[in-house]
DNA sequence: GTCTATATGGAGATAGAC
DNA sequence: GTCTATCTCCATATAGAC
């Protein structure tokens, strides 16, 4: 019996989907644990029984959510090399990805407590973050945009933390079609780019280092360090 | 009987300190009406005289925190005349004041849905919002710090998001004594004010002119106007 | 008007039979 | 693996005493 066609896998799978038809229809927490069982035409122990609780579904869903879009992320990077149309292909394709569960991650966006596990900073998704992050250093990489040497270990997170920004703006933007993300995205990312190619100045250097020096403060550890004695 | 004596007055203070003490302790949703209510030396029943729901609590902690903060902030704002210093003060007095209730209100933040009552960017909490963001209003006005006519308008707003940001920070920020949060607010604020600064220069319309309409973007409304026929 | 006692209904989760 | 039956706990509602 080859492991893709294993019974288990197929219930799991169609609890999964039940749950997020039912997450798109009525929202997070409409959708209650029974309500997915049935829809999924299971009992709820059986619900249990695939997924430890509710939140896990979600994080499936995170999961699910990485793998489908990352050869969509491929495709995005493989028709540039203009650092703007480079990103500008990433965000479109989260966009478009997340398009039918957009409210869905409205609600999730309230886990902004980098301690709750659903967090998009939390440990639990560490792992799906740096995939994710990792795209944006491959726009970066594969543009034609000269970064400074000193801004480069910095500007995949940086820019990747603004496109968070945006994702929250739109997850909250209720314009038709939303349209002001569209908007909000375009213009500022031409600032952005514009702003890189501005800081390779070498009179910009100070503001480099202002930048960094800050973005340092943030990512510092302050958590008590082992002692290594190697 | 003076107003401020009547029974009811008292029984509603002490359930809403009871609730702010559990919260305090055990956090927003370990905190039951049911512990409250205990907490107050009164019957469930009691508390949801008194308070509509658990949220209402919430509600009312806004706004005492309002009114008891504002006396904090305009001694802030007395002291001096240098902007930054004027911009510090405000912000060091919410740091100040929150202190006791620094995880309550990571918990709080959750809700940055524009449409959650408690988010403190809904209709629901405008009031107190508006307000808010006078004050650093008049932190820029009864300044020295000249500020170009085009970017008025938009100034406080722009620094009271801003400043939320820091607060956001904070909130989560758990290294000892929230040092991070400190370095990053003086580094930052001081690049703030040196950036208004900067920004007079005429050479710089461009720039204000990007910022000011990424701003129009984000407040401009989408709700079908009222025809209105005077 | 103020408050107690009790009820409702639904949630997430689990034990143990099949 | 999957089910049924059940547990525990909660926010909230209400009837009616004082």
């Amino acid at each position: 019996m080859r492991v893709t066609e294993r019974k288990s896998d197929q219930t799991r799978a169609r609890i999964l989907e039940a749950a997020l038809r039912l997450f798109r229809q009525r929202g997070f927490e409409q959708a209650t644990m029974r309500a997915i069982a049935k829809e999924a035409h299971v009992a709820l122990g059986a619900a249990y029984y695939y997924f430890d609780s509710k939140d896990a579904i979600v994080m499936a869903f995170y999961e699910l959510a990485q793998t489908e879009l990352a050869p969509l992320l491929e495709d995005g990077l493989a028709n540039t090399r203009d650092l703007r149309e480079r990103l500008t292909a990433v965000i479109t394709a989260k966009f478009d990805y997340f398009e039918p569960n957009r409210k869905l991650l409205g609600t999730l966006s309230s886990h902004i407590d980098p301690q709750h596990p659903l967090s998009p900073f939390s440990q639990a998704t560490k792992a799906i973050r740096e995939t994710d992050i990792s795209f944006i250093h491959r726009a970066i990489e594969g543009s034609t945009t000269k970064v400074p040497a000193d801004l480069k270990p910095y500007l995949a997170r940086l820019l990747w933390l603004y496109q968070m920004g945006l994702i929250l703006f739109w997850v909250y933007d209720h314009s038709p079609k939303q349209r002001k993300t569209t908007q909000l995205s375009e213009k500022s990312l031409a600032s952005v780019v514009g702003l890189i190619k501005l800081s390779a100045l070498p009179l910009m250097r100070p503001l480099r280092k202002l930048l960094t020096d800050l973005f340092d403060v943030i990512y510092e550890d302050h958590s008590p360090t082992m002692q290594s004695r190697s």
